[in-house]
DNA sequence: AATTTTTCCTGACATTAGTCAGATATTCTG
DNA sequence: CAGAATATCTGACTAATGTCAGGAAAAATT
């Protein structure tokens, strides 16, 4: 009754009533589930075909006749993919932009009361929820190239400075600054920002600055705490490791702090080696690493 | 893109994934959902043919189609409520439970996946997952009477003596043994045990036992981490004071100490006074309230 | 005792979902 | 350029689910 897997089917069950309500008020909008599952996959910049099928597991045909009768109540519309004419390219119309809104507000709606029902504990429920989908999602992570300055870079870095404050003693929050005034050094063609997303949520990122033609400097490697215990790091790690590479750097360099006991770990398990300070305080370790 | 809202919303995209996965594996025993719902209703004593309906929020006839086909396929039987013989009851058959028997595999197998998918974090996850069928079943939360040797009594006792040992500076945690040998004290007629149960999770506990004819002694009062902030342990008192009122008893006593901050705010604030004390160490607050 | 209500059942029917076999247009491959 | 492969569509069909009207039996009400 009380060990682990007994508590996830508990889990399951509630959340299944919970799915069951969801997919009932998709119908209190008069529309079968299928069809409004496409629809929500519909966006209005297009999206192939292929991918709806794809993602709802769905038959050629019935795809097809669900576009169809979309496309009869005027929500979508389908034009030929000018790249490969086999392909086909669903649009949202505005009026499925307006439908697709309401479908919004509803999800928006049941997640407030949710949320609202959680009263004081309201942030532990949240993290909750961000530890079960990262785990669900784990197989959809997906690692991109960012901007420094976007939402997502700028959430990644306020999560980070956030971290690092309460880990390090005596680090000066102020001395951080989002979005970074150096931002541009992280850009291409100098530099890289990437982020880890799982689904719509950033869960880490990474970032490489120049610091001079053949080295460059790893920076901001930061993993979500619903992400942790995964090797996340390490790789993104790699993936910044590789970017490195493909713009012709010859090593890296890196500072850190003995207060982040896993990082340092990570490093100095990946082939970084000591080297003379380059930096100042707050940084107490520095690392270099040939590529 | 990051605020509670849109972060409970992917947890939905993930889970409902997962959800849909699930019900695909009751496919995998070669039976509509449908039917496979109704199946898992019907208890081997029986289940009221009204409750299933309910629960499902199924069509009379529909219900009624689908438990004629199990009937043919052997899994169940139906009798006639002999206190009243319009209502029917349906029974799981032998064969019928090992059919059961055959989906909880099924279940138990992919809980058990998940939860190794989990690797190092596995504790973190059961947690989260607590926190949150807890907050879905809480108009669902039930307060029953339990044997003080019951398997529910002892994991909340356990999780009790676990807490406050972390709690209470100095406490030795051999003094604990469970299950309690003077149960008896907190047994019907003498005493009472009250378990609060969030679907089949225990998730508080409060128990009862005589002092004398008229002074009862309130004791371990517990509540599931997963259940805090939402005023059960008030309920729990509630409930222990109304037994204790409807057992005769003129008033109650307690001791407790001042590391478990909630619960003496509670205390306090709900008609208990100091008292002189009347037990020892590690008790260094003595409360008493007339019923 | 007659009437109404409740519970469950059956049959008829409608809707939704899913499958399969071609047909057509396009692109890829040798 | 011929033939193979790919992407989508249409039509025919089956299975599953949901809805409705009414009927039979038992219980409750007048």
């Amino acid at each position: 009754m009380l060990d682990a897997i007994a508590r996830l089917r508990r889990f399951n069950r509630a959340v299944t009533r919970e799915v069951g309500a969801l997919d009932t008020s998709f119908l209190g909008r008069g529309r079968p589930l299928g069809m409004a599952r496409v629809l929500q996959l519909v966006r209005p910049e297009g999206t192939d075909v292929a991918i709806i099928r794809d993602r709802l597991a769905l038959d050629s045909g019935l795809t097809s006749r669900f576009l169809r009768s979309l496309e009869a109540e005027g929500l979508t519309e389908t034009t030929t993919d000018p790249a490969d004419r086999r392909r086909r390219i669903a649009r949202l119309t505005e009026k499925g932009q307006a439908e697709m809104a309401a479908y919004e507000a509803i999800g928006h709606d049941r997640a407030a009361r949710l949320i609202a029902r959680a009263g004081s504990r309201d942030r532990d429920i949240v993290a909750a929820m961000d530890l079960i989908a990262t785990l669900l999602n784990r197989d959809q992570l997906e690692i991109r190239p960012a901007d420094p300055d976007s939402s997502e870079a700028t959430f990644c870095l306020r999560s980070y400075f956030e971290e690092i404050t309460a880990r390090i003693p005596g680090l000066d929050p102020t001395v951080f600054s989002v979005p970074d005034p150096a931002s541009d050094s992280y850009r291409p063609p100098r530099g890289r920002f990437l982020v880890a997303w799982s689904d719509d949520l950033p869960v880490a990122c990474v970032s490489l600055r120049p610091l001079d033609a053949t080295i460059a400097e790893v920076k901001r490697l930061w993993v979500h705490d619903s992400a942790r215990g995964q090797g996340l790091a390490r790789r993104m790690m790699h993936a910044i490791e590789d970017e490195a590479r493909a713009m012709g750097f010859r090593s890296l360099r890196l500072d850190t702090n003995t207060a982040l006991t896993e990082a340092v770990a990570l490093y100095r398990s990946t082939g970084w080696h000591d080297i003379a300070p380059y930096t100042g305080a707050p940084a107490n370790v520095w690392l270099e690493k040939p590529l």
